[in-house]
DNA sequence: TACAATCTATTACATCAGTAATATTTCAGG
DNA sequence: CCTGAAATATTACTGATGTAATAGATTGTA
């Protein structure tokens, strides 16, 4: 399993506009972004660079605009986290992870209904 | 809800050792982390310090030598970690954590039958 | 009591991340 | 074809982190 590159938590911000609205241009992200963040165009734009040089984005130079597109699949990326997250505080499975939301009674009744409920369906 | 002091990766290493033995001295923390990682003792020297200034730790100079005692607590520490993590990735909740895992087949036959079982003892 | 061994404290330096500002390039329109 | 607005590129600066090295303090022992 390749190693997908890093993606700081503001980069993954712009991430998921792209991931969302892809192909998309600079501009039409910065727009999304700073009605949701208190970010500066110019931070955004940024961000986005970097990403670039990571090689998360590929982009296109449609005209005088550049368009991007996401080069690492945001469900594989997310799996990779968790993975991460997992391993650095639960050894590495989910069910210790539960074990210990349900020790300290951090789920409601509901929740651990749909849990229960997603594990029967499968 | 208060917010805990923020540890890094490496920190959290001492901190897992600490947890478990404290309260402890730096040479009993620096031998236990030169066995299992690469770091110098210099290094685990730096780190410790630095989890004093954060406020994670707190010490007593038990004649020449201190002597650490951990002031945050590992289930609160984790616990919110894990929130951040839910929240970043799963939007807070680990229904959604779990519904991924199903769909992305992130799990086998007995771990599945594991999460079944931690839901029906509860 | 002075010194060497041992602790602790201070300083160092690179990289990454957050957050921009400034500089340069490039079209589209006059 | 030149120019200014808009886009992209380069540079900047701070704090956190990884990873130590060096400097200073302390104390048991000769």
């Amino acid at each position: 399993m390749k190693s997908l590159p890093q993606i700081s938590e503001a980069e993954f911000e712009v991430m998921k506009i792209i991931w969302k609205y892809a192909p998309i241009s600079t501009n039409e992200i910065t727009d999304r972004l700073v009605k949701t963040t208190a970010w500066s165009p110019k931070t955004i734009q940024t961000l986005i660079k970097r990403l670039v040089t990571k090689g998360v984005l590929s982009y296109e130079k449609q005209s005088r605009v550049f368009v991007y597109t996401p080069l690492v699949d945001k469900t594989e990326y997310i799996g990779q986290e968790s993975n991460t997250f997992l391993n650095r505080f639960y050894n590495g499975n989910l069910s210790s992870m539960l074990s210990a939301y349900l020790d300290n009674d951090r789920l409601s009744e509901a929740e651990i209904d749909e849990l229960r409920s997603l594990l029967s369906k499968k």
